[in-house]
DNA sequence: CGGATCATTGAAGTCCCTCAAGTCCTGTGG
DNA sequence: CCACAGGACTTGAGGGACTTCAATGATCCG
Protein backbone atom coordinates (compact mmCIF):
# COMPACT_ATOMS: atom_id res chain seq x y z
CA UNK A 1 0.00 0.00 0.00
CA UNK A 2 1.67 3.18 -0.99
CA UNK A 3 2.23 6.20 1.25
CA UNK A 4 0.27 9.43 -0.63
CA UNK A 5 1.88 12.26 -0.79
CA UNK A 6 -0.35 14.30 0.69
CA UNK A 7 0.14 12.41 4.00
CA UNK A 8 3.59 11.79 3.57
CA UNK A 9 4.96 11.15 6.94
CA UNK A 10 8.53 13.04 6.57
CA UNK A 11 6.94 16.60 5.83
CA UNK A 12 6.34 16.54 10.07
CA UNK A 13 9.98 17.10 10.43
CA UNK A 14 10.42 20.71 10.22
CA UNK A 15 13.96 20.89 8.62
CA UNK A 16 12.11 20.52 5.14
CA UNK A 17 11.07 23.24 3.37
CA UNK A 18 6.82 23.65 3.53
CA UNK A 19 5.21 22.73 0.29
CA UNK A 20 1.65 23.64 -0.36
CA UNK A 21 -1.15 22.02 -1.89
CA UNK A 22 -0.25 21.94 -5.42
CA UNK A 23 2.94 20.67 -5.15
CA UNK A 24 1.87 18.00 -3.45
CA UNK A 25 -0.72 17.48 -6.17
CA UNK A 26 2.41 17.53 -8.74
CA UNK A 27 4.46 15.30 -7.34
CA UNK A 28 2.02 13.02 -6.35
CA UNK A 29 1.80 12.56 -10.19
CA UNK A 30 4.80 11.82 -10.87
CA UNK A 31 5.35 9.00 -8.08
CA UNK A 32 4.75 5.85 -10.56
CA UNK A 33 5.23 3.95 -6.86
CA UNK A 34 6.85 2.55 -3.85
CA UNK A 35 9.86 0.40 -3.76
CA UNK A 36 10.57 -1.95 -0.74
CA UNK A 37 14.11 -3.41 -0.72
CA UNK A 38 16.56 -5.65 1.95
CA UNK A 39 20.06 -4.43 3.36
CA UNK A 40 22.48 -4.48 0.94
CA UNK A 41 20.43 -4.03 -2.00
CA UNK A 42 22.07 -2.49 -4.95
CA UNK A 43 19.76 0.79 -6.00
CA UNK A 44 21.95 2.45 -8.08
CA UNK A 45 25.08 2.26 -10.21
CA UNK A 46 27.94 4.45 -11.12
CA UNK A 47 28.03 5.32 -14.58
CA UNK A 48 24.05 4.34 -15.13
CA UNK A 49 21.52 6.10 -16.05
CA UNK A 50 18.64 4.72 -14.49
CA UNK A 51 15.38 4.99 -15.26
CA UNK A 52 14.26 5.51 -11.91
CA UNK A 53 14.92 8.06 -9.14
CA UNK A 54 14.00 7.70 -5.51
CA UNK A 55 13.42 9.19 -2.39
CA UNK A 56 13.96 7.82 0.75
CA UNK A 57 11.07 7.58 3.17
CA UNK A 58 12.26 4.78 5.63
CA UNK A 59 15.89 3.38 6.32
CA UNK A 60 19.27 4.55 5.34
CA UNK A 61 21.41 3.75 2.63
CA UNK A 62 25.01 5.15 1.59
CA UNK A 63 26.63 6.74 -1.72
CA UNK A 64 30.20 5.50 -3.00
CA UNK A 65 32.77 5.04 -5.53
CA UNK A 66 34.86 2.61 -5.91
CA UNK A 67 38.43 3.37 -7.24
CA UNK A 68 39.93 1.33 -10.01
CA UNK A 69 42.54 0.19 -7.39
CA UNK A 70 39.61 -1.66 -5.71
CA UNK A 71 39.66 1.13 -2.56
CA UNK A 72 35.99 2.54 -2.00
CA UNK A 73 34.95 6.31 -0.80
CA UNK A 74 31.70 6.81 1.00
CA UNK A 75 30.63 9.95 -0.49
CA UNK A 76 27.35 10.52 1.73
CA UNK A 77 25.03 8.54 4.20
CA UNK A 78 21.23 8.40 3.36
CA UNK A 79 18.78 9.89 5.39
CA UNK A 80 14.88 9.87 4.87
CA UNK A 81 13.92 12.59 2.72
CA UNK A 82 17.12 12.49 0.70
CA UNK A 83 16.46 12.19 -2.99
CA UNK A 84 18.39 9.67 -5.19
CA UNK A 85 19.38 9.62 -8.34
CA UNK A 86 19.20 13.57 -9.40
CA UNK A 87 22.69 13.41 -11.42
CA UNK A 88 21.11 10.63 -13.86
CA UNK A 89 18.16 12.80 -13.40
CA UNK A 90 20.01 15.71 -15.04
CA UNK A 91 23.45 14.54 -16.22
CA UNK A 92 21.91 11.08 -17.72
CA UNK A 93 25.13 9.54 -15.69
CA UNK A 94 25.40 8.92 -11.76
CA UNK A 95 28.27 9.88 -10.54
CA UNK A 96 28.61 7.57 -7.57
CA UNK A 97 27.04 4.05 -6.79
CA UNK A 98 23.85 3.89 -3.98
CA UNK A 99 23.16 1.03 -2.10
CA UNK A 100 20.75 0.03 1.04
CA UNK A 101 22.27 -0.24 4.88
CA UNK A 102 18.97 -1.01 6.03
CA UNK A 103 15.71 -2.17 4.98
CA UNK A 104 14.52 0.63 2.79
CA UNK A 105 11.51 1.96 1.45
CA UNK A 106 11.44 4.22 -1.23
CA UNK A 107 9.15 7.01 -3.19
CA UNK A 108 9.87 6.37 -7.12
CA UNK A 109 9.75 8.54 -9.77
CA UNK A 110 10.18 8.26 -13.34
CA UNK A 111 13.40 9.67 -14.58
CA UNK A 112 12.12 11.04 -17.92
CA UNK A 113 9.63 13.35 -16.16
CA UNK A 114 12.24 15.18 -14.49
CA UNK A 115 11.86 17.57 -17.64
CA UNK A 116 7.79 18.46 -17.02
CA UNK A 117 9.09 19.57 -13.64
CA UNK A 118 10.95 22.49 -15.29
CA UNK A 119 8.31 22.85 -17.60
CA UNK A 120 5.44 23.13 -15.95
CA UNK A 121 6.12 23.11 -12.19
CA UNK A 122 8.96 25.76 -11.89
CA UNK A 123 8.14 25.51 -7.46
CA UNK A 124 9.24 22.20 -8.07
CA UNK A 125 12.36 22.53 -10.16
CA UNK A 126 13.69 25.13 -8.13
CA UNK A 127 13.55 22.52 -5.00
CA UNK A 128 15.62 19.80 -7.17
CA UNK A 129 18.13 22.26 -7.54
CA UNK A 130 18.01 23.39 -4.03
CA UNK A 131 18.61 19.92 -3.23
CA UNK A 132 21.33 19.82 -5.38
CA UNK A 133 23.18 22.49 -4.21
CA UNK A 134 22.53 21.70 -0.19
CA UNK A 135 24.34 18.35 -1.86
CA UNK A 136 27.06 20.52 -3.55
CA UNK A 137 27.63 22.79 0.34
CA UNK A 138 28.04 19.37 2.10
CA UNK A 139 30.11 17.98 -0.17
CA UNK A 140 32.43 20.96 0.85
CA UNK A 141 32.25 21.04 4.45
CA UNK A 142 33.20 16.46 4.04
CA UNK A 143 36.34 17.77 1.38
CA UNK A 144 37.74 19.97 4.37
CA UNK A 145 37.10 17.27 6.60
CA UNK A 146 39.39 14.70 4.74
CA UNK A 147 41.58 17.69 3.66
CA UNK A 148 42.16 19.16 7.43
CA UNK A 149 41.11 17.60 9.89
CA UNK A 150 42.88 15.18 11.81
CA UNK A 151 41.33 11.44 12.32
CA UNK A 152 39.59 12.28 15.78
CA UNK A 153 38.37 15.56 14.55
CA UNK A 154 36.96 14.00 11.49
CA UNK A 155 34.87 11.03 13.65
CA UNK A 156 33.72 13.64 15.70
CA UNK A 157 32.80 15.90 12.99
CA UNK A 158 31.19 13.25 11.12
CA UNK A 159 28.81 11.78 14.08
CA UNK A 160 28.12 15.43 15.36
CA UNK A 161 26.43 16.29 12.13
CA UNK A 162 24.97 12.87 11.56
CA UNK A 163 23.42 13.22 15.20
CA UNK A 164 22.22 16.84 14.36
CA UNK A 165 20.21 15.95 11.28
CA UNK A 166 18.83 12.76 13.36
CA UNK A 167 17.54 15.16 15.70
CA UNK A 168 16.11 17.40 12.89
CA UNK A 169 14.21 14.03 11.75
CA UNK A 170 13.33 13.45 15.17
CA UNK A 171 15.11 10.16 15.35
CA UNK A 172 16.82 11.06 18.60
CA UNK A 173 14.85 9.58 21.66
CA UNK A 174 16.42 9.45 25.07
CA UNK A 175 19.47 10.85 24.23
CA UNK A 176 20.57 7.76 21.42
CA UNK A 177 19.76 7.37 17.43
CA UNK A 178 19.54 4.06 15.42
CA UNK A 179 22.95 4.50 13.77
CA UNK A 180 22.72 1.52 11.34
CA UNK A 181 26.53 1.85 9.98
CA UNK A 182 29.68 -0.21 10.12
CA UNK A 183 32.96 0.63 11.61
CA UNK A 184 34.20 -0.09 7.81
CA UNK A 185 31.53 2.44 6.18
CA UNK A 186 32.73 5.14 8.23
CA UNK A 187 36.13 4.61 7.76
CA UNK A 188 35.62 4.48 3.86
CA UNK A 189 33.41 7.63 4.20
CA UNK A 190 36.48 9.43 6.06
CA UNK A 191 39.48 7.84 4.42
CA UNK A 192 40.74 6.26 7.41
CA UNK A 193 41.48 2.55 8.19
CA UNK A 194 39.11 0.28 10.05
CA UNK A 195 42.09 0.06 12.69
CA UNK A 196 42.38 3.33 13.04
CA UNK A 197 38.91 4.00 12.88
CA UNK A 198 37.75 1.68 15.45
CA UNK A 199 40.63 2.91 18.00
CA UNK A 200 40.02 6.47 17.15
CA UNK A 201 36.10 5.93 18.72
CA UNK A 202 37.14 4.02 21.28
CA UNK A 203 38.80 7.31 22.30
CA UNK A 204 35.69 9.57 22.27
CA UNK A 205 33.95 6.69 23.68
CA UNK A 206 36.88 6.84 26.86
CA UNK A 207 36.41 10.70 26.73
CA UNK A 208 32.38 10.41 27.66
CA UNK A 209 32.29 12.18 23.93
CA UNK A 210 30.21 9.42 21.79
CA UNK A 211 28.88 6.11 22.55
CA UNK A 212 27.99 3.88 19.09
CA UNK A 213 27.95 0.52 19.54
CA UNK A 214 25.51 -2.15 18.47
CA UNK A 215 24.05 0.62 16.08
CA UNK A 216 23.27 2.81 18.35
CA UNK A 217 25.01 6.31 18.53
CA UNK A 218 24.16 8.13 22.06
CA UNK A 219 26.08 11.60 22.54
CA UNK A 220 25.91 12.88 25.98
CA UNK A 221 27.20 16.44 24.93
CA UNK A 222 26.87 17.62 21.45
CA UNK A 223 28.50 20.52 22.17
CA UNK A 224 31.39 19.06 23.39
CA UNK A 225 31.99 16.62 19.96
CA UNK A 226 31.15 19.10 17.64
CA UNK A 227 34.17 21.26 19.24
CA UNK A 228 36.31 18.52 19.26
CA UNK A 229 35.19 17.69 15.33
CA UNK A 230 35.42 21.97 14.67
CA UNK A 231 31.93 21.69 13.70
CA UNK A 232 30.35 25.21 14.16
CA UNK A 233 27.12 25.26 12.80
CA UNK A 234 24.69 23.24 15.12
CA UNK A 235 21.63 24.46 12.80
CA UNK A 236 20.29 21.45 10.54
CA UNK A 237 19.48 23.50 7.06
CA UNK A 238 16.05 23.60 6.17
CA UNK A 239 15.72 21.68 2.43
CA UNK A 240 13.38 21.02 0.43
CA UNK A 241 11.67 16.95 0.10
CA UNK A 242 10.95 15.49 -3.34
CA UNK B 1 33.12 47.87 -23.46
CA UNK B 2 30.95 44.49 -22.37
CA UNK B 3 30.74 41.41 -24.26
CA UNK B 4 27.73 40.59 -25.49
CA UNK B 5 26.75 37.30 -24.81
CA UNK B 6 25.06 36.46 -28.46
CA UNK B 7 29.38 37.21 -29.41
CA UNK B 8 30.23 35.17 -26.12
CA UNK B 9 33.94 33.57 -27.09
CA UNK B 10 33.17 30.78 -24.46
CA UNK B 11 30.60 29.05 -26.26
CA UNK B 12 33.03 28.46 -28.94
CA UNK B 13 34.83 25.33 -26.75
CA UNK B 14 32.88 22.18 -27.45
CA UNK B 15 32.28 20.92 -24.09
CA UNK B 16 29.24 23.57 -23.82
CA UNK B 17 26.17 23.19 -24.43
CA UNK B 18 24.65 24.16 -27.45
CA UNK B 19 22.20 27.27 -26.87
CA UNK B 20 19.72 28.51 -28.99
CA UNK B 21 18.87 32.01 -29.67
CA UNK B 22 16.35 32.42 -26.99
CA UNK B 23 18.61 30.80 -24.44
CA UNK B 24 20.73 33.39 -25.11
CA UNK B 25 18.95 36.51 -25.91
CA UNK B 26 16.95 35.25 -22.37
CA UNK B 27 20.45 34.83 -20.64
CA UNK B 28 21.70 38.77 -22.19
CA UNK B 29 18.54 40.09 -20.21
CA UNK B 30 19.49 38.91 -17.53
CA UNK B 31 23.07 39.89 -17.37
CA UNK B 32 23.69 43.21 -15.58
CA UNK B 33 27.51 44.06 -16.42
CA UNK B 34 31.07 42.99 -16.35
CA UNK B 35 32.80 43.34 -13.59
CA UNK B 36 36.68 42.96 -13.86
CA UNK B 37 39.01 42.34 -11.43
CA UNK B 38 42.67 41.92 -10.18
CA UNK B 39 44.53 38.71 -8.52
CA UNK B 40 43.84 37.89 -5.35
CA UNK B 41 40.29 40.27 -5.31
CA UNK B 42 37.33 38.34 -3.09
CA UNK B 43 35.13 38.11 -5.00
CA UNK B 44 32.23 35.85 -2.78
CA UNK B 45 32.52 35.10 1.07
CA UNK B 46 31.33 32.04 3.00
CA UNK B 47 28.38 32.73 4.76
CA UNK B 48 27.76 35.42 2.64
CA UNK B 49 24.41 35.89 0.40
CA UNK B 50 25.61 38.27 -2.09
CA UNK B 51 23.08 39.85 -4.32
CA UNK B 52 25.66 39.04 -7.94
CA UNK B 53 25.96 35.70 -9.43
CA UNK B 54 28.96 35.21 -11.79
CA UNK B 55 30.10 33.62 -14.98
CA UNK B 56 34.01 33.67 -15.38
CA UNK B 57 34.88 34.85 -19.03
CA UNK B 58 38.41 35.38 -18.64
CA UNK B 59 41.21 34.51 -16.06
CA UNK B 60 40.89 31.61 -13.41
CA UNK B 61 40.15 31.54 -9.38
CA UNK B 62 39.49 29.33 -6.61
CA UNK B 63 37.18 28.40 -4.15
CA UNK B 64 37.97 28.06 -0.37
CA UNK B 65 36.86 27.05 2.85
CA UNK B 66 38.39 28.49 5.87
CA UNK B 67 38.78 26.13 9.33
CA UNK B 68 37.84 27.62 12.95
CA UNK B 69 41.87 25.88 13.35
CA UNK B 70 42.73 28.45 10.61
CA UNK B 71 43.43 25.63 7.74
CA UNK B 72 42.31 26.38 4.24
CA UNK B 73 40.54 23.80 1.67
CA UNK B 74 40.79 24.50 -1.80
CA UNK B 75 37.13 23.14 -2.63
CA UNK B 76 37.71 23.95 -6.60
CA UNK B 77 39.62 25.48 -9.02
CA UNK B 78 37.58 28.06 -11.28
CA UNK B 79 38.20 27.97 -15.22
CA UNK B 80 36.42 30.22 -17.89
CA UNK B 81 32.84 29.16 -18.00
CA UNK B 82 32.28 28.63 -14.59
CA UNK B 83 29.24 29.71 -12.97
CA UNK B 84 30.19 31.05 -9.70
CA UNK B 85 27.42 31.79 -6.72
CA UNK B 86 24.88 29.14 -7.16
CA UNK B 87 25.16 28.44 -3.61
CA UNK B 88 23.66 32.18 -2.64
CA UNK B 89 21.47 31.95 -5.17
CA UNK B 90 19.28 29.28 -4.53
CA UNK B 91 20.17 28.50 -0.40
CA UNK B 92 21.25 31.93 0.10
CA UNK B 93 23.99 31.44 1.85
CA UNK B 94 27.25 30.20 0.22
CA UNK B 95 29.17 27.09 1.46
CA UNK B 96 32.69 28.73 0.70
CA UNK B 97 34.42 31.94 -0.38
CA UNK B 98 35.53 32.51 -4.00
CA UNK B 99 38.75 34.51 -5.18
CA UNK B 100 40.28 35.63 -8.27
CA UNK B 101 43.87 34.17 -9.13
CA UNK B 102 44.73 36.32 -11.94
CA UNK B 103 43.45 38.75 -13.19
CA UNK B 104 39.57 37.82 -14.35
CA UNK B 105 36.85 39.11 -16.04
CA UNK B 106 33.32 38.49 -15.07
CA UNK B 107 29.85 38.48 -16.56
CA UNK B 108 27.52 39.90 -13.60
CA UNK B 109 23.99 38.89 -13.03
CA UNK B 110 21.55 39.86 -10.28
CA UNK B 111 20.69 37.23 -7.81
CA UNK B 112 16.93 38.31 -7.47
CA UNK B 113 16.45 37.50 -10.97
CA UNK B 114 17.19 34.19 -10.83
CA UNK B 115 13.87 32.65 -10.20
CA UNK B 116 12.91 33.87 -13.39
CA UNK B 117 15.01 31.64 -14.51
CA UNK B 118 12.60 28.72 -13.38
CA UNK B 119 9.42 30.95 -14.01
CA UNK B 120 10.27 32.02 -17.26
CA UNK B 121 12.46 29.93 -19.18
CA UNK B 122 12.67 26.17 -17.67
CA UNK B 123 15.95 25.89 -20.05
CA UNK B 124 17.53 27.90 -18.37
CA UNK B 125 16.76 26.59 -15.26
CA UNK B 126 17.72 22.87 -16.18
CA UNK B 127 21.20 24.36 -16.92
CA UNK B 128 21.46 25.67 -13.84
CA UNK B 129 20.40 22.76 -11.85
CA UNK B 130 23.06 20.69 -14.79
CA UNK B 131 25.66 23.02 -13.38
CA UNK B 132 25.09 22.18 -9.83
CA UNK B 133 24.81 18.47 -10.94
CA UNK B 134 28.02 18.51 -12.38
CA UNK B 135 29.70 20.27 -9.53
CA UNK B 136 28.83 17.74 -7.48
CA UNK B 137 29.66 14.95 -9.69
CA UNK B 138 33.13 16.76 -9.53
CA UNK B 139 33.48 17.17 -5.90
CA UNK B 140 32.59 13.44 -5.27
CA UNK B 141 35.42 12.58 -7.63
CA UNK B 142 37.55 14.87 -5.45
CA UNK B 143 36.40 13.21 -1.98
CA UNK B 144 38.00 9.72 -3.61
CA UNK B 145 41.28 11.64 -4.32
CA UNK B 146 41.51 12.77 -0.60
CA UNK B 147 40.08 9.62 0.77
CA UNK B 148 41.40 7.29 -1.33
CA UNK B 149 44.50 8.44 -3.18
CA UNK B 150 48.54 8.64 -2.17
CA UNK B 151 49.79 12.16 -2.89
CA UNK B 152 51.57 10.85 -5.78
CA UNK B 153 48.10 9.74 -7.33
CA UNK B 154 46.34 12.80 -6.18
CA UNK B 155 48.50 15.26 -7.84
CA UNK B 156 48.62 12.98 -11.01
CA UNK B 157 44.87 12.95 -10.82
CA UNK B 158 44.49 16.78 -10.55
CA UNK B 159 46.78 17.58 -13.08
CA UNK B 160 45.39 15.44 -15.32
CA UNK B 161 41.44 16.55 -15.05
CA UNK B 162 43.27 20.06 -15.22
CA UNK B 163 45.21 19.16 -18.42
CA UNK B 164 41.76 17.41 -19.68
CA UNK B 165 39.80 20.79 -19.08
CA UNK B 166 42.62 22.79 -20.74
CA UNK B 167 42.43 20.88 -23.86
CA UNK B 168 38.46 21.30 -23.63
CA UNK B 169 38.91 25.16 -23.26
CA UNK B 170 41.63 25.95 -26.15
CA UNK B 171 44.16 26.48 -23.56
CA UNK B 172 46.87 24.04 -24.24
CA UNK B 173 49.38 24.83 -27.06
CA UNK B 174 52.07 23.10 -28.17
CA UNK B 175 51.51 20.38 -24.90
CA UNK B 176 51.14 23.34 -22.38
CA UNK B 177 48.91 25.64 -20.88
CA UNK B 178 49.16 28.22 -18.59
CA UNK B 179 48.43 26.99 -14.72
CA UNK B 180 48.54 30.64 -12.78
CA UNK B 181 48.30 28.68 -9.46
CA UNK B 182 51.00 28.26 -6.00
CA UNK B 183 51.85 24.63 -5.21
CA UNK B 184 50.52 26.15 -2.07
CA UNK B 185 46.86 26.32 -3.68
CA UNK B 186 46.93 22.63 -4.60
CA UNK B 187 48.22 21.34 -1.52
CA UNK B 188 45.33 23.23 -0.12
CA UNK B 189 43.20 21.44 -2.34
CA UNK B 190 44.86 18.68 -2.10
CA UNK B 191 44.92 17.77 1.68
CA UNK B 192 48.91 17.67 1.41
CA UNK B 193 51.29 19.59 3.11
CA UNK B 194 53.44 22.66 0.85
CA UNK B 195 56.33 20.58 1.41
CA UNK B 196 55.28 17.70 0.48
CA UNK B 197 53.15 18.75 -2.66
CA UNK B 198 56.52 19.97 -4.17
CA UNK B 199 58.39 17.08 -3.35
CA UNK B 200 55.88 14.78 -5.23
CA UNK B 201 56.09 17.31 -8.07
CA UNK B 202 59.95 17.22 -8.78
CA UNK B 203 59.25 13.42 -8.71
CA UNK B 204 56.47 13.63 -11.10
CA UNK B 205 58.84 16.09 -13.61
CA UNK B 206 61.83 13.24 -12.32
CA UNK B 207 59.50 10.60 -14.16
CA UNK B 208 58.64 13.07 -17.25
CA UNK B 209 55.38 12.86 -16.60
CA UNK B 210 54.03 16.80 -15.66
CA UNK B 211 56.00 19.50 -15.87
CA UNK B 212 54.84 22.62 -13.97
CA UNK B 213 56.99 25.98 -13.55
CA UNK B 214 56.53 29.28 -13.92
CA UNK B 215 52.58 28.89 -14.35
CA UNK B 216 52.63 26.73 -17.02
CA UNK B 217 51.87 23.38 -17.06
CA UNK B 218 53.16 20.49 -19.35
CA UNK B 219 52.70 17.48 -19.60
CA UNK B 220 53.90 15.08 -22.78
CA UNK B 221 52.05 11.66 -21.86
CA UNK B 222 48.71 12.53 -20.59
CA UNK B 223 47.30 8.70 -20.48
CA UNK B 224 50.53 8.14 -18.75
CA UNK B 225 49.89 10.83 -15.68
CA UNK B 226 45.54 9.73 -15.99
CA UNK B 227 47.49 6.25 -15.20
CA UNK B 228 49.38 7.03 -12.18
CA UNK B 229 46.74 9.38 -11.31
CA UNK B 230 44.00 6.37 -11.24
CA UNK B 231 41.81 8.83 -13.28
CA UNK B 232 39.78 6.67 -16.22
CA UNK B 233 37.70 8.86 -17.95
CA UNK B 234 40.27 11.79 -20.28
CA UNK B 235 36.70 12.91 -21.35
CA UNK B 236 35.99 16.48 -20.60
CA UNK B 237 31.91 16.16 -19.68
CA UNK B 238 29.62 18.46 -21.65
CA UNK B 239 28.00 21.41 -19.61
CA UNK B 240 25.92 23.89 -19.77
CA UNK B 241 27.19 27.88 -19.37
CA UNK B 242 25.16 30.41 -18.22
C1' DC C 1 29.25 -27.05 15.75
C1' DG C 2 31.67 -24.81 11.82
C1' DG C 3 31.54 -20.62 9.10
C1' DA C 4 30.82 -15.87 8.40
C1' DT C 5 30.81 -11.18 9.72
C1' DC C 6 32.13 -7.49 12.56
C1' DA C 7 34.67 -5.47 16.37
C1' DT C 8 38.86 -5.20 19.01
C1' DT C 9 43.70 -5.09 20.16
C1' DG C 10 48.87 -5.36 19.54
C1' DA C 11 52.97 -4.54 16.88
C1' DA C 12 55.70 -2.87 13.15
C1' DG C 13 56.32 0.07 9.39
C1' DT C 14 55.67 4.13 6.30
C1' DC C 15 53.86 7.95 4.19
C1' DC C 16 53.46 12.35 5.06
C1' DC C 17 53.92 16.29 8.36
C1' DT C 18 56.47 19.80 10.79
C1' DC C 19 60.56 22.28 11.52
C1' DA C 20 64.30 24.62 9.66
C1' DA C 21 67.36 26.51 6.17
C1' DG C 22 68.61 28.08 1.97
C1' DT C 23 68.00 29.58 -3.06
C1' DC C 24 66.00 32.31 -6.55
C1' DC C 25 63.49 36.09 -8.14
C1' DT C 26 61.16 40.57 -8.03
C1' DG C 27 60.29 44.96 -6.45
C1' DT C 28 61.62 48.98 -3.66
C1' DG C 29 64.16 52.65 -1.82
C1' DG C 30 68.36 54.87 -0.52
C1' DC D 1 73.17 50.74 -8.88
C1' DC D 2 73.09 48.03 -5.04
C1' DA D 3 71.12 46.59 -0.43
C1' DC D 4 67.40 44.58 1.39
C1' DA D 5 62.89 42.66 2.15
C1' DG D 6 59.29 39.66 0.78
C1' DG D 7 57.33 35.77 -1.61
C1' DA D 8 57.56 31.44 -3.84
C1' DC D 9 60.02 27.41 -4.42
C1' DT D 10 63.61 23.80 -2.73
C1' DT D 11 65.81 20.65 0.10
C1' DG D 12 67.21 18.03 4.35
C1' DA D 13 66.17 15.88 8.73
C1' DG D 14 63.36 13.98 12.32
C1' DG D 15 59.06 12.71 14.21
C1' DG D 16 54.39 11.27 14.42
C1' DA D 17 49.73 10.11 12.86
C1' DC D 18 47.98 6.72 10.54
C1' DT D 19 48.46 2.23 7.78
C1' DT D 20 49.13 -2.53 7.22
C1' DC D 21 49.64 -7.02 9.05
C1' DA D 22 48.10 -10.32 12.21
C1' DA D 23 45.56 -12.48 15.66
C1' DT D 24 41.74 -12.88 18.91
C1' DG D 25 36.85 -12.21 20.66
C1' DA D 26 32.02 -11.82 20.10
C1' DT D 27 27.77 -12.73 17.91
C1' DC D 28 24.78 -14.78 14.74
C1' DC D 29 23.05 -18.47 11.86
C1' DG D 30 22.23 -22.61 9.03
Amino acid sequence: MATRCDSCPLRQAEIFEKMNGEDIQFTQRFKVGELSVDPGTPLLMEGSNSPQLFTALHGMGLRYKLLPNGRRQVVSLIFPGDFIGLQAGIMGEMGHSVEATTKMTLCVFDRSEIWSFFKERPERAFSLTWLAAVEEHFLGDTLATLGQRTAMQSIAWALSRVFVRGQALDMVHNGAMKFPYKQQDIADALGLSLVHTNKTLAALKAKQLAHWSDGTLRIPDLEALAEVGLLDNLEPATRPII
